[in-house]
DNA sequence: CACTAAAGCGGAGGCGCCTCCGTTTATCTA
DNA sequence: TAGATAAACGGAGGCGCCTCCGCTTTAGTG
């Protein structure tokens, strides 16, 4: 009787009001965030938690307080990474023309995966687990490169008769390319193929 | 290629050439999967492998000497519930009239798909890692189902035009139904229903 | 049998996971 | 500035994983 806030309730409003973390503790977190980011990069999700909280120089309950299993800290982590691929857009966006753009982001795209195959399986886990947030940050990827794609073909540099979904499309056969030696060479001339075809016919619509 | 014993086949052959094992190494094993089968099935697949050699009264490095990692020892139990159950048709088959004996095997089939439900995720990546494992096992499955569904329509038991993968596939919805508290019961109902079906115009061709 | 090599055994030890709870600290009020 | 208190910290401890290697048992051989 002495319980007054169920279950559900707690859980129905986390989106909403993320409530402030205390210096310190923000602090603990990004700094959990930035060293685990590193761990999982160098030696994959199964990295040690235990000496991710020494190198972020925290205690293992602190880690354990704010990511309270390795998929939570994994998520957040990859979430990051996505972010930042996306953010990468609008940056060449505006440094570039449009189809040089375009081509250095799948370029970096498909740099990112490469550097992602291994932990393939565990993202699988973690979107079954969780699909809002595979649904979240494809959703993310697909508009940065819409965005790009559409920039091109409004400037002229690329064909107008093609839309980001096929784009995407081509990248992830690049992706489920089986794993050689020489993959990241490879990748990169399908890229540079992939943009001969888009610049081919330029202009003619 | 003719070669038979490629890397893969090596781990997967056990029971054509797998050099016999001596008497007491066989003794132990046995009693290993016994032990496991159950831990399994109690407490899931994660249950403590130390806790079943314990209870099997071995070591824990005999464990771990005869299978490596978990994932073998699901496999191996896995396997041996598959291939029981697959048996359970040819003895149903000798002891029923046909269309009962196709009845009570998707019964004795839905419910040990029940208690596997919480095993998928792990099954999953088993079969992922080594999908001859999967594909065998469905085979086998779905052969035992096949003879049976072809002895009850022979015999005029139940309709003749529909085939083995239909039912599989009838079965594979119960499956997936949603976990509520009445799913055995539901499921108990389906099966029964779906033989009414296959019995309706049974004859009539 | 007696002997021996090979096969098998088993548990200590090192590491990682995760929880629990006594201690420390940031922030808020007076 | 001092005091109060909720928030945050952190590491000890218990458990499971897995490896390694010295000891024991089995299955052959003379």
């Amino acid at each position: 009787m002495d319980d007054q806030q169920t279950a559900t309730a707690q859980g129905a409003r986390e989106a909403a009001a993320p409530k402030p973390l205390r210096a310190d503790a923000q602090r603990n977190r990004d700094r959990l965030v930035e060293v685990a980011a590193t761990a999982f990069a160098e030696q994959g999700v199964d990295a040690s938690l235990e000496e991710i909280a020494r190198q972020a120089g925290v205690g293992i309950g602190t880690l354990y307080r704010h990511f309270p299993t390795r998929e939570h800290l994994v998520e957040v982590v990859y979430r990051r990474e996505v972010e930042a691929l996306c953010a990468a857009a609008d940056d060449l966006a505006s440094h570039h023309p449009a189809d040089m753009a375009l081509e250095q982001w799948m370029q970096r795209f498909v740099d990112y995966i490469a550097t992602k195959r291994g932990l393939a399986a565990s993202l699988r886990i973690l979107f079954n687990t969780n699909s809002a947030v595979f649904s979240d940050l494809s959703g993310r990827v697909s508009l940065a490169l819409r965005q790009l794609v559409e920039a091109a073909a409004a400037e002229g540099s690329i064909r107008g008769d093609v839309d980001a979904s096929d784009v995407l499309h081509a990248l992830g056969g690049i992706y489920s390319a089986p794993d050689t030696k020489d993959w990241r060479d490879r990748s990169r001339r399908l890229v540079k193929l992939l943009m001969d075809g888009l610049r081919f016919g330029a202009g003619k619509m």
